[in-house]
DNA sequence: CAGTGAGCGAGCTTCCGCTTGACTT
């Protein structure tokens, strides 16, 4: 009964999974508890930002968070006092000046403000041994953010209604991804391929087989375009006798990589798993939750959503001592250091593994695969990063031909270091190292065959999920919580679609985006969000006030959006795709047209002719009728069943691919299980076939 | 725990950033 009298402190951190962790660190007379996020945000329903009384914004509590914020409000009440531990960085900032004025109304605790940029004990009780008070300028800087994000995609957004269509939307951030994606394409469609060649010839020494690439002809870098002129080389050098003119020994030293950023894991995820950005957030969030080992649940890495490479000293000496075990001769004197970019607010870690012990393979049985992927990647990446550079040498040894200059030349590696740490991430040179023939200076080989070989150059590549959030990253556009977002939105949006890994923009996104880019190419450029972090930063070092900064910006915005809505006409062009589908009433070719529900066939013939129907997309196998995306009564799941419902009631819960399976003619599906991950099979239960896929780039 | 079944062509949609769950019968 008296320890109920007993009054806590109240801790408030952004997410459940770290309010139990520091718990546990603080022990009994602390209670530490989530506030998930902003709970107080301006409304959705409208712009809330009062133009005409200096930007004043009218902040809510956000749909659906009132009972968590009345939570903390009653906590607060019964407590002693509250620390607002809300992570250290302009939204955290934010989020505990919100917290502040909200407790405030309820309950007349004390209120601090307390900061760490670690989860480990010691930083901890750190922390809380000093409070602090909110900085009110940092809170500005992050209104001056959010408003301006308000002011730019709530007045950008309507025009684009008014103009073209409804649910079509703009921002600071997503019209940026979305013009990048559209220049690139104007880039792949105006790139002509060239056609080059190139000549290699092959000699032995004993029984092997070595090939050398031509690099000189008539000392000078061979430019071949055509076969004849490859010819006209071979004619010249046929049958003379190969001189080795030099051989050279090239020795490199590999820095290992440091440990993931958010924006790194999309990538590497992205490159070698296969992960879609979206997808490696959502493992990655499993296991930082946590993943059932023996009877306990361990969170296995740390934050995902990062911008540092920074590391807690605890974890470099836990990863050190590690190393000196498994690896002795590995270990550097000291551990490696590695530079946080500027623009890095820095309030978490890099993402770790928050136990090195806790080796991959070692808990591969506790893990999904696509967990065991992506905790390996973590995991190799974090220990290979403290551990000692890998020497290579590359030899490299020239044939002289006549007028010719041969070249051939093979890697090895003589110093293993960091490697030793990387199984999933390694590379080809790094498994197995490179041969390379055994020639000295003078020595004479004789080439017994040459190969002309066509080439064409190619364009530049379109970009993927690693190379779009690459991008954004050094621009400095959106963060570690939004790079999935983006791409996401784009998609929802019918601005960009996905061809394998490639992020394709439709003919609407780039309607959309001439249009921004014609009228308001000072806000859909990516020197925009810099100025405005440039701009921010002087708010939050109190130079300048937050109003203030908006209203420069907003003026000449206010005026440029007034003229296009007056004077740009409405766009009337056609968006629909010819398809080779007949209308069944009129005969008419049908097209494919986007509506409010996603894609669907209509009838060219509009409005005499209103026959609609959705895309089909593949035979239903028992009565030979169409297969079409549904969705279950409102918010439900889509599912895929046959037109001819309720006759025919073929259903299944597996999205169909485009092509049927090679055994039975019935189309096939992508599944996922744990231990198998993704692959295809066909979807009739009486055949086995089975293909599996190695990369599933959906989630 | 399993079942899930329109419409689009009118009258609602949207930003960025911080965080997790998530339908009905």
């Amino acid at each position: 009964m008296k320890q109920d009298e007993v009054k806590k402190i109240l801790v408030i951190v952004e997410s459940p999974a770290k309010a139990k962790t520091i718990e546990k660190y603080l022990g009994d007379h602390y209670s530490v508890k989530a506030s998930m996020g902003h709970l107080i945000d301006l409304p959705r329903s409208r712009m809330a930002v009062d133009v005409e009384q200096n930007f004043e914004p009218e902040y809510i509590t956000v749909r659906g968070r009132a009972t968590i914020l009345k939570d903390l409000q009653k906590d607060a009440k019964k407590a002693a006092s509250v620390m607002l531990a809300s992570d250290n960085d302009r939204e955290g900032e934010a989020i505990a000046w919100h917290l502040r004025n909200a407790i405030r109304e309820k309950a007349a605790v004390p209120i601090v403000r307390i900061a760490f940029n670690e989860i480990t004990p010691t930083a901890i009780k750190e922390a809380v041994a000093n409070p602090s008070d909110i900085d009110e300028a940092k809170v500005n800087a992050q209104k001056a953010r959010r408003v301006l994000d308000r002011l730019v995609g709530y007045n950008l957004t309507p025009l684009l209604w008014k103009k073209v269509k409804g649910g079509l939307s703009a921002g600071r951030v997503q019209s940026v991804a979305l013009r990048l994606i559209c220049e690139r394409e104007d880039e792949v469609e105006a790139f002509i391929p060239e056609e080059y060649w190139t000549l290699s010839g092959d000699f032995r020494i004993k029984k092997t087989l070595w090939t050398a690439q031509l690099v000189l002809w008539e000392r000078e870098k061979p430019n071949l375009k055509t076969e004849a002129s490859v010819n006209e080389i071979i004619d010249c050098i046929k049958g003379k006798e190969g001189t080795v003119s030099e051989v050279r020994e090239i020795e490199k030293t590999i820095k290992p990589k440091p440990p993931f950023t958010t924006s790194q894991l999309q990538q590497v995820a992205a490159n070698r798993l296969s992960f879609a950005s979206k997808k490696t957030m959502q493992v990655a969030q499993q296991l930082y939750e946590g993943v059932s080992i023996g009877s306990s649940r361990v969170g296995l890495i740390t934050y995902m959503r990062t911008d540092s490479v920074r590391i807690s000293k605890q974890a470099l000496e836990e990863v050190r001592a590690f190393i000196q075990e498994v690896y002795p001769d590995e270990l550097p004197e000291a551990a490696v250091e590695y530079l946080v970019e500027k623009t890095a607010q820095n309030a978490h870690e890099a993402i770790r593994p928050t136990y090195t012990t806790y080796r991959p393979d070692s808990i591969k049985g506790h893990l999904s695969l696509d967990q065991f992927k992506l905790y390996s990647i973590i995991w190799e990446r974090f220990v290979a990063s403290q551990m000692k550079p890998a020497q290579t040498k590359t030899i490299s040894t020239d044939i002289v031909v006549g007028d010719a200059l041969f070249r051939i030349s093979g890697t090895k590696i003589i110093k293993k270091g960091f490697y030793q740490a990387l199984n999933i991430l390694a590379v080809k040179e790094e498994k197995n190292s490179a041969h390379y023939p055994c020639l000295k200076k003078g020595d004479t080989v004789i080439f017994e065959q040459f190969h002309a070989e066509q080439h064409f150059t190619q364009g530049p590549p379109r970009y993927t999920d690693a190379s779009i959030v690459k991008t954004l990253e050094e621009k400095g556009i959106g963060r570690p919580s939004t790079y999935a977002p983006i791409i996401s939105v784009l998609q929802d949006r019918y601005y960009v679609t996905r061809s394998n890994k490639q992020l394709v923009p439709t003919v609407l996104g780039r309607l959309i985006n001439t249009i921004l880019v014609s009228y308001f190419p000072h806000i859909v450029n990516v020197d925009f969000t810099a100025l405005m972090e440039h701009n921010l930063d002087s708010v939050e070092e109190d130079l300048v006030c937050w109003q203030d900064m908006i209203r420069e910006f907003y003026q000449p915005f206010k005026r440029q959006l007034d003229e296009v809505f007056q004077n740009l006409e409405p766009i009337k062009i056609s968006l629909d795709e010819p398809t080779d589908q007949l209308c069944e009433k009129c005969g008419r070719q049908m097209v494919k047209r986007l509506g409010r529900f996603g894609y669907f066939l209509a009838c060219s013939g509009f409005p005499e002719c209103h026959n609609t129907k959705p895309i089909p997309l593949a035979v239903c196998p028992q009565c030979g009728g169409d297969i079409v995306a549904r969705k279950a009564q409102k918010r439900g799941k889509e599912f895929y069943g046959c037109t001819n419902y309720p006759t025919c009631n073929f259903f299944t819960k597996y999205k169909p691919l485009p092509q049927n399976c090679p055994e039975c003619g019935w189309f096939m599906v992508e599944k996922y299980d744990k231990v198998n991950g993704s692959y295809k099979i066909c979807i009739n239960p009486a055949c086995n076939y089975l293909h599996s896929v190695e990369s599933s780039t959906e989630s």
